[in-house]
DNA sequence: GCGTTATCCTACCTGCGAGGTAGGTTTTCA
DNA sequence: TGAAAACCTACCTCGCAGGTAGGATAACGC
């Protein structure tokens, strides 16, 4: 596998908070219950949230945490990115301010041959995370029953 | 990272028998040396790699291993398979033997909001992966010398 | 046939990070 | 004022990626 339980657990929280859009924060503990995960754990990844202002949160009785856009605006990739770190297929590539992407083995001499490879690969993936946005994953029947 | 160096370094075997295509099989020491990688570890690999027949083997004095096949007929997919195993963007997603795909959190009654991420995330990455041929790794000026 | 060179095979080792726990402190509400 | 929540830091542990070790088997050159 290649995205760990952070990206799909932080999703989760993401999908179920994009559910409850505008019904006043929702804690986490009803999240973890609801979706069977730790508690101790999404608290973790809903800190990586929050710190890419992904989420805001509210402290005290009645807090918890609603989402800081609207759904629609929100790309996978934002999400996957605050989650995971940055989105490379390989430990040797990583992506540079300005968007292009350098191979660390690649020395002076030597060009890479695989990073042709790899560079095709974190585009594809790139450009399907930016394509899909939070709204696609709510679930509509989990919507209604306290609107 | 989402793929680990079993496939970079396999690929590179595979990009180095490429690039020697039809120059009789070469030893993986002298794959080791020239990439500077382990030789015990590039034994594991090269293992996958003839048992999914992506290469053949001459044992003894003077052997070693050439592709099985054309390099234009070789997609990148398939090497990664061979030596990965099945390409899933996360452990719940696997692909079935007529391609379809099926989440393993997904019961009777829950849909799996993130299902429908995984999907897409797996079709571009292994659309991309069959798109790309190991001759379009072959770094040109490493082939002459010996021809 | 015998040494050399290579693949082939099985078992083992080791460090690290994913995944998770624990235990607090602080803030807000009724 | 106490309950309910976010917030924070430190720790644990176990599987596995990445690599080693050592031998068995096979095909040459002489």
């Amino acid at each position: 596998m290649m995205f760990s339980t952070k990206a799909e657990y932080g999703i989760r929280i993401m999908a179920h908070l994009a559910a409850y859009d505008g019904e006043g924060p929702v804690s986490l503990s009803a999240i973890a219950d609801a979706e069977g995960l730790p508690l101790a754990y999404l608290e973790h990844l809903v800190q990586r949230l929050r710190r890419a202002e992904l989420v805001d949160s509210r402290r005290g009785a009645h807090g918890g945490y609603t989402l800081s856009r609207p759904a629609e605006t929100i790309t996978m990739a934002e999400v996957v990115e605050a989650l995971e770190g940055d989105i490379a297929p390989i430990e040797c590539i990583s992506a540079q301010d300005d968007g292009t992407l350098v191979c660390t083995r690649e020395a002076l001499d030597r060009v890479c041959p695989t990073k042709v490879l790899w560079t095709r690969v974190q585009g594809s993936i790139v450009r399907t995370l930016k394509d899909i946005t939070l709204s696609e994953l709510v679930v509509p029947n989990r919507k209604k029953a306290t609107v």
